[in-house]
DNA sequence: AAAAAAC
């Protein structure tokens, strides 16, 4: 099998398979964990095993197999011995914790299935898609298309798609000859080039860049847009930051005092267009404070018409010169109005984005012209593929793609903060950029080095991967960024954390300045939560961008219910066991991967199907986890951070942050986990009754409406909020 | 302060 086989699935695979004629699909065998008969009556419900059950099994109240423990031979150095264990009731079997002194395990013993996080096998709870395996292997995992995570463009009508094409698909696309789509003999492309585009750049209202049309800026005539005084203190602050770019003794392209005035510039720009008076993103209280209040800014027109596709108004966005689009503005236009080929198109469709979501039909016109662009969209509103569609029709055009040189060099990478992430974006990039004879490879650490290099050697036009393989791969002297012409940020702002800001700031310098035919090279960040965190980055890498958003995303048109409990600290582990206890797809987040492991764990202790997700897990298991719940084989996945951004699941119901976020934007995009593709989803916020300010404060920033409700053990309302 | 991101 895969070369990075560590053999983990081996205790699977001496699982019995044998079909139990009341075996339910997710398991077929009585003697297998996890059998459960069936009863196509009985209400659908987490697979659980009561306290009497668990209490007459001897061996149930042992710690399951999870890898951190086995694989170092030890308690793992985040979590003391016996640390943080939740008080078990006296129902509970006493745990043994010490692994080494056990019995082997026996797989048909009939004890109660306890998910088996990390170092299980794919259960055995959905077993049709279990003959080729694939969970264990190490290796970079392109996934497979039925079970992979959604993307970004939650569509209604993609469920259907993905159903169809269920069969594993396990070869490697890099390797794989061009699509079916890729065809030339097509019928003829729809996308009409001669009649009028609706997103024409050209009847545009001029652009920032053009200063010369532009009223007199206001505010002094500094060639910066951000006042740096007044923001907080960073560590990247400009001040001491110059240096560090002027040492390098490439040519400074950016060089301030020939920038165009820059967009985050307000008040001289054309009346705001509308959403003055929605939620705004870029102006809150709790950020550092900034140049850019927007008390000051030019009346806003509330009656913007809508309808049809303004991009011309240039709406005055917290120094953030947003494009606004709203939805109705794309009725009808398909991708190839702006700008993208047929085949790419038709690789879209593919994917279930038929047609061009808002943020799509904003930012796609202005990557395909060359220009850097900020784009900022709710969670889920389909940011993937309004970078990605563009940047592959971008290298296209110049540099032609069928053409599969040998050891060329990348020439678009697509940064991500995490492992999980990068996998999501490449699943949504790789089939465009096969469309039309690119090749894609992902570049991010937990997986061997071969696979990764091997491909660099072959030859791959588009790089997507997490920063620190990328450096590494580039002091290695096996990647080469010097061809790069487009390069993407996603989660953009968070890329500008401390931690990832240097890293970054280092890739994007390896990246080329110029392309081959003398164009400045592009930049692309985008984030549900594009703030002025990204000011270091735009500052010293991106020329005159164009920002866009999607009007009328705020959270009042959101599908989300939001709900505070304040929960007393010895009452939290119990509350959250019922709040996961619903049917439905759950995601906990907790602040630390000790605690999210121990819920999991003590969730399995009740019979909950659950897994977990944090960075203490090997690659594989991380990726087997996610895909445990992607499949449904648990519904309830308790993560770090890690998890908060990006990631899509379908279908998920209920967000449960075990530990308060710790800002908006963290809120935020945990949040957004659920409710996407317009479905209804709950989030719950479990706070002591020291964070109440706290919390309120996240929620007014957020601009979020939520109730807090004092809660405890056994209260109906939690039942009520559990996931259906 | 934790988490993420390389080995």
């Amino acid at each position: 099998m895969a070369p990075y086989d560590k053999g983990a699935n081996s205790r699977a695979d001496r699982s019995d398979r044998t079909r139990h004629p009341n075996g339910t699909p997710a398991a077929r065998s009585a003697k297998h964990r996890g059998f459960r008969a069936a009863d196509p009556t009985a209400p659908r419900q987490k697979q659980r095993w009561d306290a009497d059950e668990r209490r007459s099994r001897p061996s149930s109240g042992e710690r399951p197999n999870w890898e951190p423990r086995d694989s170092r031979g030890s308690r793992p150095a985040w979590e003391p011995r016996g640390a943080g264990r939740p008080a078990r009731g006296d129902d509970r079997a006493p745990r043994s914790f010490d692994r080494n002194d056990r019995a082997p395990r026996r797989d048909n013993d009939d004890r109660p299935l306890r998910f088996d996080r990390d170092d299980r096998a794919p259960r055995s709870f959905d077993r049709t898609d279990r003959a080729p395996r694939r969970d264990n292997d190490d290796r970079p995992r392109r996934f497979d298309r039925d079970d992979r995570a959604p993307r970004s463009f939650d569509r209604t009508d993609r469920a259907p798609r993905r159903d169809n094409d269920d069969r594993p698909r396990r070869f490697d696309r890099d390797d794989r000859a061009p699509r079916s789509f890729d065809r030339n003999d097509r019928a003829p492309r729809r996308d009409n080039d001669d009649r009028p585009r609706r997103f024409d750049r050209d009847d545009r209202a001029p652009r920032s860049f053009d200063r010369n049309d532009r009223a007199p800026r206001r505010d002094n005539d500094a060639p910066r847009s951000f006042n740096r005084d007044d923001r907080a203190p960073r560590s990247f602050d400009r001040t001491d930051r110059a240096p560090r770019r002027d040492n390098d003794d490439r040519p400074r392209r950016f060089d301030r005092d020939e920038r165009a005035p820059r967009s985050f510039d307000r008040t001289d720009r054309a009346p705001r267009r509308d959403n003055d008076d929605r939620p705004r993103r870029f102006d809150r209280e709790d950020r550092a404070p900034r140049s850019f209040d927007r008390t000051d800014r030019a009346p806003r027109r509330d009656d913007a018409p809508r309808g049809h596709f303004v991009p011309a108004d240039d709406v005055k966005l917290d120094k953030l010169q947003a494009e606004s689009i709203v939805a109705a503005d794309v009725e009808g236009v398909t991708f190839g109005d702006l700008g993208i080929g047929g085949n790419i198109s038709r690789a879209l469709a593919e994917l279930g984005a038929s047609s061009p979501f808002p943020i799509q039909a904003a930012t796609i016109p202005d990557v395909i012209a060359g220009k850097d662009v900020l784009g900022r969209g709710r969670t889920g509103s389909g940011k993937t593929i309004a970078f990605g569609a563009p940047l592959v029709e971008k290298l296209m055009e110049h540099g032609g793609g069928t053409k599969r040189k040998m050891g060329r060099a990348p020439r678009a990478l697509i940064l991500a903060p995490t492992r999980e992430l990068a996998l999501q974006i490449d699943r949504t990039v790789q089939p465009i950029a096969r469309s039309v004879g690119l090749f894609t490879t992902q570049i991010y650490g937990g997986v061997p080095y071969g696979r990764q290099e091997g491909a660099l050697q072959r030859g791959v036009d588009i790089i997507v991967g997490t920063p620190g393989r990328v450096q590494d791969l580039m002091k290695k002297g096996t990647l080469d960024l010097s061809e790069v012409v487009i390069s993407v940020l996603d989660e953009a702002d968070h890329m500008c954390d401390l931690g990832f800001l240097e890293p970054v700031q280092e890739i994007l310098s390896a990246t080329a300045e110029v392309t081959p035919q003398g164009n400045r090279a592009q930049k692309l960040l985008f984030s549900a939560t594009l703030d002025t965190q990204v000011a270091a980055l735009v500052e010293e890498f991106l020329h005159e961008p164009s920002v866009h958003e999607v009007a009328g995303e705020d959270q009042s048109s959101s599908t989300i219910d939001h709900r505070v409990l304040v929960v007393e600290q010895r009452d939290k582990d119990r509350v959250l066991e019922e709040l996961v206890a619903g049917e439905g797809k759950t995601i906990v987040f907790a602040r630390t991967r000790a605690y999210a492991e121990r819920l999991a764990d003590q969730f399995e202790d009740a019979g909950i199907r659950a897994t977990s997700l944090h960075g203490d897990l090997n690659q594989s298991r991380r990726t087997r986890n996610l895909q445990l719940l992607t499949s449904g084989r648990v519904n309830v996945l308790v993560a770090t951070d890690v998890a908060a951004r990006g990631i899509h699941v379908d279908d998920v119901s209920l967000v449960v942050q075990a530990d308060a976020p710790d800002d908006y934007k963290a809120y935020m995009h945990r949040s957004g986990r659920t409710g996407r593709a317009g479905k209804e989803g709950t989030v719950v916020t479990i706070v002591p009754r020291s964070r109440r300010r706290k919390i309120e404060g996240i929620l007014e920033h957020a601009e979020i409406e939520a109730d807090l409700v004092e809660s405890g053990p056994g209260d109906r309302i939690l039942a009520e909020l559990a996931a259906r």
